[in-house]
RNA sequence: GGUCCCAUCGUCUAGAGGCCUAGGACACCGCCCUCUCACGGCGGCGACACGGGUUCGAAUCCCGUUGGGACUACCA
């Protein structure tokens, strides 16, 4: 039904993957997926200065994390290497020669004080229509001007671009300067390390690409990359420019609005399921459905769905899918998650891990809250409410006490075991068993809310919990 | 300044001319469930930015206003 598409995720290796590049990729990945087709990783490293090779091996780790694969990129190759732009400098020299000769590129060398000077005076005068002035246009400089830049020459008319989700939308040429595609070379007479909208364009056309989702701050480099494809005489991709991800103040999501990379909610204790399905329905939706698993997604996602206005990040909305995964994911999965934050706080392995996770993760929305909670059950060291235990204690000696005996007499420490005994005692005492499990609740944990108690007893184990109580009733 | 984009509850959104007394979700507030907390269930609060058209009929189409945003490099 549908054609194998060809898409792509291009991240800069500068920094840490962020939720917006992170949602970019999904979006890339789903359709491709959804048609059959393949997902490719292209990694823009042409800034030599700010790129690393840590932050590339990172992000391929997050993405990976969150649970996307590649069909082609640096780390498994495939038929159009190589898969870092900083490698394909040939490729672009050809490409670059190409469009000299055919006219729709020339070299430019205006000193850059020029081109500064230029922009000052329009800047200072006002002027409506800023940019290169097109001083070398005519010239037909050779390789011997000296040090210079290579320029598209923009013909005149308009550009217009058919967007996935913005429909149809024009540009006047007149509006766009003779912008430089290839930095000056080192020496004179060479062009250098080509810019941005030339490399990704040359590049998706190298490679294939048959459509390019991006984010909404892109939709105005579009015009100029369609020229790059008319100038080389290539057909352009589709394109599709999607809303951004917003802070509470409505601009592009920055650091001051709190973490911003992938890696940051990972230990924040996020699952990558709900990560995912968030990020997907931020600007995306299917009906009225909220929840998302990417197999799911792979099948229902369009780009119809795709929204036109920005979305705000909301971290409360974000809490809550992670506890409905919380939840939802295997109980192995999430007691597996859940000891890389025990470790990470120095403590030993738990005997009874999955029915302390089991319990845990029914009142926690993110692995982080889970440890926090499930500190009282590694050693003694645990937050206590003297307020409450002062206020409850005291008063309730007796009943603490007498169940104290009770359950001296279990030998079988499973929870329907207690269950038994307890409620055993409150039939036959006529006690209702409010009266005894919040005294003993806060005997076990120091607080008046926690898991069920006999879940509590039974993670704690014998030995904790007949001390603990024997603590209390002093 | 210029170019371009956007506009439904506080937030994410459904809505592609009559199905809208505008639906769902998060958050918030009640009630229920219940050994506490949480989960869950039920209910409540709460929006079509404004003004003109077009039409028998507009949240939906057109124009304008206002508001917000992105971009404006020999960064990506």
């Amino acid at each position: 039904m549908t054609t194998p598409l060809r898409l792509r995720f291009a991240p800069s290796p500068t920094g840490n993957l962020h939720i917006g590049g992170a949602r970019t990729a999904i979006f890339n990945w789903l359709l491709a997926r959804k048609s059959g087709g393949q997902f490719i990783i292209r990694v823009e490293d042409t800034d030599l200065e700010r790129s690393k090779r840590a932050f590339e091996d990172a992000m391929l780790a997050e993405l990976r994390w969150l649970g996307l694969d590649w069909d082609e990129g640096p780390d498994v190759g495939g038929p159009h290497p190589p898969y870092r732009q900083s490698e394909r400098m040939t490729s672009y020299e050809a490409v670059l020669s190409q469009l000299l000769e055919s006219g729709g590129a020339y070299r430019c060398n205006c000193t850059e004080e020029r081109v500064d000077g230029l922009r000052a005076e329009q800047e200072a005068s006002k002027a409506s229509r800023r940019g290169y002035d097109g001083h070398c246009r005519a010239l037909n400089l050779d390789s011997t001007c000296g040090k210079h830049v290579i320029r598209l020459k923009v013909p005149e008319g308009e550009t217009i671009v058919d967007d996935l989700v913005k429909g149809s939308v024009s540009f006047a040429n007149a509006d766009i300067e003779d912008f430089v595609i290839a930095r000056s070379g080192a020496e004179a007479g060479a062009f250098g390390m080509p810019m941005y909208n030339f490399v990704v364009v040359a590049d998706d056309v190298a490679m294939r690409i048959t459509h390019v989702l991006r984010g909404d701050e892109h939709l105005i480099n579009t015009p100029k990359q369609l020229l790059i494809y008319a100038a080389m005489g290539a057909t352009p991709p589709r394109f599709g420019h999607m809303p951004l991800i917003l802070g509470k103040d409505g601009r592009k999501l920055s650091k001051r609005d709190g973490a911003t990379a992938t890696r940051e909610y990972r230990e924040l204790g996020f699952h990558p399921e709900a990560l995912l399905g968030y990020l997907v329905r931020l600007g995306w939706s299917c009906g009225d459905q909220e929840i998302f698993t990417l197999d799911e997604l792979k099948v229902v996602f369009t780009t119809q769905g795709l929204g036109t206005g920005g979305a705000k990040w909301d971290l409360e909305k974000l809490a809550w899918v992670n506890g409905h995964w919380m939840r939802a994911l295997p109980l192995a999965t999430v007691a597996m998650r859940a000891r890389a934050f025990f470790a990470a706080r120095g403590w030993a392995e738990h005997p009874r891990e999955e029915a302390l996770v089991a319990c845990l993760r029914e009142r926690t929305r993110t692995l982080v809250e889970l440890a926090d909670a499930a500190r009282m059950f590694f050693g003694d060291e645990y937050p206590r409410d003297e307020a409450v235990i002062s206020a409850t204690l005291p008063g309730a000696r007796d009943v603490l006490s007498r169940v104290g005996e009770v359950l001296e007499g279990v030998a079988d420490w499973s929870e329907p075991a207690l269950e038994a005994a307890v409620h055993g005692w409150c039939e036959a005492n006529g006690v209702k068993l409010g009266k005894v499990a919040q005294p003993v609740r806060v005997a076990l944990c120091g607080q008046k809310t926690g898991p069920g108690l006999y879940q509590t007893l039974h993670v704690l184990g014998r030995d904790a919990s007949l001390s603990r109580l024997r603590a209390a009733i002093g």
